[in-house]
This record gives C-alpha cells, structure tokens and sequence, in this order.
RNA sequence: CGGGGUGUGGCGCAGUUUGGUAGCGCGCUUGAAUGGGGUUCAAGAGGUCGGAGGUUCGAAUCCUCUCACCCCGACCA
C-alpha cells in the first residue's frame, strides 16, 4: 500500500482526551477517530491490526478444534429473562424497541443465546463436546468507558461456549481454550500473566483471566514473588497474619469528637491505621450483619458474598443507625447485637481502637473475645502489598494488568434453566456441562501498545503489525530513487509480505518520525546516501542504527528480520 | 448517579477575572527556496466561541437552563 493512497492521518500532538499511552498512540499514529465516548473507527491502520490479531485468534481456535458461528446482536429481552439475567444485567445492557414496543437487548455476551441453540439442536451425547465460537461486536452501557479502547460501549469480542457431557469433558475443553490462549498471547507478542479470578455475574467458579501486566490496567492482580501464585485481587487470599501477643489493657472510652473516618481518628488519637478495627455494616438477605477489618484493611465485598451465600450491599445510614444505635462512623463490635463476622487480620492486633456505638465516642483497648466475640472469623479481606502467599508464604508483589482474556469453567448454570439437555446412552437426560471463554480483540491491540511503545511512538509485535514493512523513498527529485523505491516495493509485496511505502513528497524528518509513529517492524529507506554504496537501508524498529544491505537481499533480509 | 474539570477554525491552546464583535502554534491550499530526523519565506482558505434562552446599546466574556467530553468515586464478564 502506499501512503498516498490510504489514510493515513498522524498527529504531531496528543489528543487532549487521551490519558493512557495506548490512547495517545492510537490517535496520533491515525488507528483510530472516536466517534462517541466508548466507540471508537477503525481506520485502515488500526483495522489492519485488528485483522491480525483476529486471524490469530481464529486461527487457535480453529485449531483447538472449536467451530465458528456467527449469533445475532439483536436479542428478545425475553431469553434474558429465562436465566434471571435480564434483572441481573440489565443496566449493562443497551435496550432497545422495536416498532411494535417489543423489548430487544444488544448482546453483552452470548450465554443465553448459544445455550438456546444447543437447546434445539443437540439431543443426544453422540453430538457432544462440542465448542461454538463467534466473533462479533458486543455492547455494553458501561457507566464509565475510559482509557479510549481499554473500556468501550462497543468492542470485538471472540467468545466461544463449550458444551460437554461430564466434568472430564469440561476440563479438556477447558484446557484446550486455556492453552489455545496462550498460544494466543503469544504470537499477539503480548507477556501476560495467567490468574485466578472472580466468576461475577457470568456464573461458575472456576475461572481465568489472562492479564497483560501494565500500569494502565484496570485490574489489580497478585503474583508470588516465589512460586506460581497468581491471582486477580478480587480473589487474592493472603496468608493468615500472626496473631498478636501483647498483654490486655483495660477497655477506656474516649470521646472523639466529629472524628468519623479512620484518618480522622487516627489524627486524633495520634494512632496508626493498623491499629484501629473498623466496622462495616452490611445488609445481607434480610439479615444486618458487620463486617470487621483492620483499619489500613478493606473489605472484600465478593469474599463476604460467598462466605454469607448471599448477596450483599452496604448498609444506608438509617440501617447503620438502627443496628448501631449510633450516627454513622462510630460502629464498633462491642456490645453490638448483630451477627459480627472478622477478618482473620483482626487477630493480629491487641488493645486496638473502635467504635463505639455512640457519638463521638471509641473504645481504646478493645480485644477480640475478651470485648465481643464474632460469629466467624475468616478472609474477608483484600490482599495489600506486604501480605504474603497463603501457598508458599513469600512476599506478593501487586501490580495493575490489562484482562486481555477469560475463561470459565460454568457447569450447567445456563443449560438447566435453558433446557440445554442431552441423552445418554440410556437414554437419561442431563444438561450439558458447559464453559465459556471470551477474548476482547480490541483490547489485545491496546495492551500491546501499551507494552511496547517508546517516546516516539509504537513499537509493533510483528505478529499484529499492522504491515511488515515500511519503505521509505528519499530525495524523491531523483528518479533512479523512486525507480529502486517501486521495485523494492514491489519485490516485497510479491513475496508475499504486507509493505507500506511512504510516497509521500514530505522531509526526511517527516518521514522519519511518521515511521517511528506508527511503528512497523522493519523500516527499508531508499535514499541517495546508501545509493551511493549500491544498497538501501535496513532498521528495526525499536533498534539504533539503520545498517546498508544490497537490493538484491532485501526480501530475505527483510524475512531475516521478522523471525527474529 | 455523586464530586471535579473542559468545550473557541481539522488538531493543540490563549482570550472569559475587568463585556466593545476573535487570536497564536501546528495542519491545510498556492508559489518559491530547501532536501537524511517534524526546513524556511510569501500569499491564502477556514470559526454559529458546544446549544437554547436571558441581561445589555453591545456577550466568547455576565445570568439561567441544557448537551457533550475528560478525570476521581460508585458501578461493572
């Protein structure tokens, strides 16, 4: 292709609505436009490497042996209904009506639309495993789409459902798209991490998230510095805390006036965080229960969530008052008549500060069993730099991570309420065992921009390049110049490589620094300087120092240089 | 949805405090010179100052409402 023909359209400055690097990049370097917030063009640059990283993905997936489909983004609202999931997702999703007022969802993801095909058209175990795979746009209303293509309304998603007849069957397929995966990441040229995760709202719980380690993620996850740990923090258990031994002081009641949030007590009181225990109050099902962490500690509402067997929310301040008997910041356990539940990093404090279920007022010295005792101690907590790994009890290191993939294990959440059934070879009927595993396209260029990029601009994995080759015809007043250009242009574009040429009449330095831009792996400049020694110029992007090579070589230098 | 911020030519911004009819850089067009890391000179094109209403002789500027975008939070496969 050359630049002249396509659009190509760099910006010398940053978009003033861009914060994330990947943002930055893909504007300037003319990837994409955004039309909305959360939705975003594509131009032939950033489509390009779309494509890419989409045949990739086709392509393990083909090979892990899932079949493709393509399923409608026009959903009745009614199948979403049938699993409950209207009520639960509802606000996530985009409605829409149609003339007759018939209530349409666009699809968020596909759950309940594969489960209902397989429904229909799978009978028997004599059809089973079988893995149906699309790639197709999924919407979402997200409250907040930030960090340009990190978090959008509108994104390509590759989403594929496996349906098995035991949990043997499932755990092949699950290992099979768990592996397909990461041969994924792989060739995307993406370092990732592979975590433990949080099922949410998809159901199940088994479930991993391929995570691109990065500072602009959105996710926090957990590593051991020592052994195979990982895990995202939603999830993250950190190993027990010794439990304190210092000897028991007297409970005192101090007055602290207007001091509500822990770093108002702590200023009061001159105290560390550590050593004040704060009290959440929560309403789960019917019941008003608290929840009990240190006070540099925070509550893990999902860990609380699946310690209760409940859903949960934060108690408002009337519910807060009535079961403290105090205004809102001065709940304590002591003397609290509502089910207390600890978290086991409670225990490695004595003579802490709390609430104290009046106004204005804390306890000092307060001792768990000594002062109250709570129904359960357990994790409740999220994991903090400093914690350590419950496995192998070194150090965690904590850091930000793009989820570039997810895969569940979902059991047969969506084939029971769907009729997802099959016969066995006596004639039993059982709902398939499923598992789901989503890829977000958009996100695996975003992540790789983010990873690897420098001051100048993108740093392209040559396998998502969005060409191969960029050549760069200097002194264009010479016509043996655009002479060796076209010839070398179209020598690489025989051989079948994908050539970008910037034919442009523009400086050098333009050139030079739109190349650098947009960051094609290999850069061949055709000018009078290399001329002059019978060659042209070859560099990597990413690389000092352009070194001359002969004409004649350069597909397989070029070649060379791409494997490398 | 709560808090904060920003909307001025294609892009990035100044001007708003103190009202007087719009400016800078980049980009774009034409011409000339230049020609290996965003070159220079000259001449141009391009703006309902986000929108609506109001105050005023007069509004980018003051007031009211509204829309969009960004950040933090809540929320979220």
């Amino acid at each position: 292709m050359r630049w002249s023909r396509t659009l190509i359209p760099t910006l010398k400055e940053d978009p003033a609505d861009a914060e994330v690097v990947s943002h930055k990049l893909m504007v300037r370097a003319g990837l994409m436009r955004k039309l909305a917030s959360g939705a975003y063009t594509y131009m032939p640059l950033g489509f390009r490497a779309l494509n890419k990283a989409l045949q990739i993905v086709r392509e393990e997936m083909d090979n892990a042996g899932a079949i493709e489909i393509l399923m409608p983004a026009v959903h009745p609202a009614e199948l979403w209904e049938k699993t409950g999931r209207l009520a639960e997702l509802g606000d996530t999703m985009m409605h829409i009506y149609d003339r007759q007022n018939r209530h349409f969802v666009l699809g968020p993801t596909h759950e309940e639309i594969v489960t209902d095909l397989v429904s229909r058209e799978v009978k028997s175990y004599k059809q089973l495993p079988l893995n149906l795979y699309q790639i197709q746009t999924k919407f979402r209303d997200e409250i907040r789409p930030r960090f340009g293509v990190l978090r959008t309304r509108e994104f390509i998603m590759k989403d594929a459902y496996s349906f098995d007849v035991d949990a043997e069957g499932l755990e092949k397929s699950y290992q099979a798209m768990y592996d397909a995966y990461c041969k994924i990441m792989e060739r995307c040229g993406l370092k990732y991490i592979v975590v433990e995760a949080e099922s949410g709202a998809m159901g199940g719980d088994v479930s991993a998230e391929f995570m691109v380690p990065c500072s602009a993620g959105e996710d926090l996850l957990a590593t051991c510095t020592q052994c195979d740990y990982a895990a995202n923090m939603e999830r993250t258990q950190p190993a027990p805390l010794p439990e304190a031994q210092a000897e028991e002081k007297p409970l005192t009641e101090k007055a602290t006036p207007g001091a509500r949030t822990i770093e108002q007590v702590c200023e009061f009181l001159k105290a560390k965080p550590k050593k004040l225990v704060k009290t959440i109050i929560y309403k789960a099902g019917d019941e008003t229960i608290a929840a009990l962490v240190r006070g540099d500690h925070e509550v893990n509402e999902a860990k609380l969530a699946r310690l209760l067997g409940c859903e949960i929310e934060t108690a408002d301040a009337e519910a807060i008052e009535k079961a403290t008997g105090a205004p809102v910041g001065f709940a304590g356990p002591v003397g609290l008549g509502i089910k207390i539940i600890a978290d086991q990093g409670v225990l490695s404090v004595r003579n802490f500060v709390t609430g104290a279920n009046k106004a204005d007022t804390h306890y000092l010295n307060v001792n768990l069993g000594r002062d109250f005792k709570p129904a359960r101690i357990a994790d409740i907590r999220f994991a903090v730099e400093g914690d350590n790994c419950h496995k192998c009890g070194a150090a965690l290191h904590i850091q930000r991570g793009i989820e570039i993939g997810h895969v569940f294990k979902l059991g047969t959440k969506y084939s029971k309420k769907l009729g997802a059934d099959y016969l066995d070879e006596n004639g039993q009927t059982h709902p398939a065992i499923m598992g789901c595993y989503g890829i977000g396209i958009n996100r695996i260029i975003a992540a790789a921009i983010e990873m690897s990029h420098d001051d100048k601009g993108i740093i392209w994995p040559a396998g998502i390049a969005p060409y191969q080759v960029e050549v760069i015809p200097l002194n264009l007043d010479m016509p043996e110049i655009i002479e060796l250009a076209d010839k070398v242009y179209a020598e690489l574009d025989d051989a079948g490589l994908e050539v970008l040429m910037d034919d442009r009449d523009e400086r050098p330095g333009v050139k030079f620094n739109d190349a650098d831009l947009i960051g094609l792996p290999v850069r061949v400049v055709v000018g009078k300087k290399a001329m002059a020694q019978g060659g042209v110029e070859m560099k990597l992007r990413g690389e000092p120092g352009p070194q001359l090579i002969s004409p004649e070589n350069v597909i397989e230098e070029v070649k060379k240089r791409l494997e490398s």
